[in-house]
RNA sequence: GGAGAGGUAGCGAAGUGGCUAAACGCGGCUGACUGUAAAUCAGCUCCCUACGGGUUCGGCAGUUCGAAUCUGCCCCUCUCCA
């Protein structure tokens, strides 16, 4: 099986820079698991490195899509399967570096999307309980994992119905839930107090280094709060700025606040959703010896 | 010194006799997750040996079957006048 090496963890733990030095190390090529990195114009914010910070290593999925447009797990996973080939082909290390848990996963295992079904239908006129009463009915068992005020997750899985005739947790079940990849998954992690300092201080860096004007700059460009790519941490909390609502601190504060919030979130999916060891951020040398240790198997 | 306002859980803030261990917001914590995932959604947050029990609403003492809510005294904070 190919090896992929994966890096992740909370935001703002330096997943990117431990990720450059043991590409570094490895003669590896870095695929950027990161769902707003991906976005061109969308820089400061998503706490993309610069070309000088990538130190020559080559980095893949980042700055490929134009904010204007939606992007997807099932583009993620084909574009991170092709590439980790190709990486492969090169004889070097495909690495992926990044938080997105969602997309990681789907690279990984043997996820399956189907083509026919991109584009949520309307079902506005639907009710949450009209559709959990449908999907009662058709896909029962995916009514265990969805709760009745999750109306994105309701409408997918009718949408899922609709479009396949499959329910989806029939689709699941017909799964492996296998890796496909002889995969290494490295997470990293420090104190909730030291990842809470370094998100503030990231976060102070981010204005400092001129978000706000990176955001007018996107805007100016004729992009929304409406679109996706604005709608991540670090873009949405300007939408009340700009109106005149609240101030730049507050902003700020906001944008803080759902830093936590989203690391919160990212540590409950690694450690359920992923089979991963876990390094403090002060202990990489043996996060590092650990790899070396499984590259040379 | 005089006049007024107020002290409620980590913070902010409701609540003016029983339905209140105390709304709501923030902060904190936990969890779900297969095409929006930096998204969306659920739960916990006075203490405990916890389908039950113990102590709360500045303090003390009362009224009452029953008080955060009524009375008295005391302590503290704030605003205004001297």
């Amino acid at each position: 099986m190919q090896k992929v090496l994966v890096i992740t963890g909370p935001t703002a733990v330096g997943k990117s820079d431990f990720g450059i030095s043991v590409a570094k190390e490895l003669d590896g090529e870095i695929i950027s698991g990161d769902s707003v990195q991906i976005y061109r114009g969308l820089d400061i914010g998503s706490g993309k490195i610069t070309k000088e910070e990538m130190q020559g290593i080559r980095h893949y999925l980042i700055d490929t899509k134009d904010p204007f447009e939606d992007y997807s797990v099932a583009e993620f996973q084909k574009e991170a399967r092709f590439l980790i080939d190709k990486i492969a082909a090169d004889n070097r290390l495909p690495i992926i570096v990044g938080g997105t848990g969602l997309y990681i996963k789907a690279v990984l295992y043997d996820y399956e999307f189907n083509e026919e079904v991109i584009k949520d239908e309307e079902y506005d006129d639907l009710s949450n309980e009209e559709i959990y009463e449908i999907l009662k009915k058709v896909d029962p068992k995916c009514l265990d994992k969805i709760h009745i005020n999750n109306r994105k997750r309701l409408i997918r899985a009718l949408n899922i119905y609709h479009k396949t005739n499959k329910g989806i947790s029939a689709i699941k079940d017909a799964q492996k839930h296998e890796m496909i990849y002889d995969a290494l998954i490295i997470s990293l992690t420090s104190s909730r107090e030291e990842l809470y300092q370094r998100i503030d201080k990231r976060v102070d860096m981010m204005f400092e280094k001129g978000l706000e004007k990176e955001v007018e700059t996107l805007l100016k460009k004729g992009l929304t709060f409406e679109h996706k790519a604005l709608s991540a941490i670090g873009y949405r909390q300007f939408k009340d700025y700009f109106e005149g609502k609240i101030t730049l601190d507050e902003v700020k504060e906001l944008i803080k606040r759902d830093s936590r919030r989203f690391a919160k979130r990212q540590y409950t999916w690694f450690r359920h959703q992923f089979k991963t060891e876990w390094f403090d951020i002060g202990n990489l040398n043996e996060a590092l010896i650990r790899i070396k240790e499984w590259y040379d198997e």
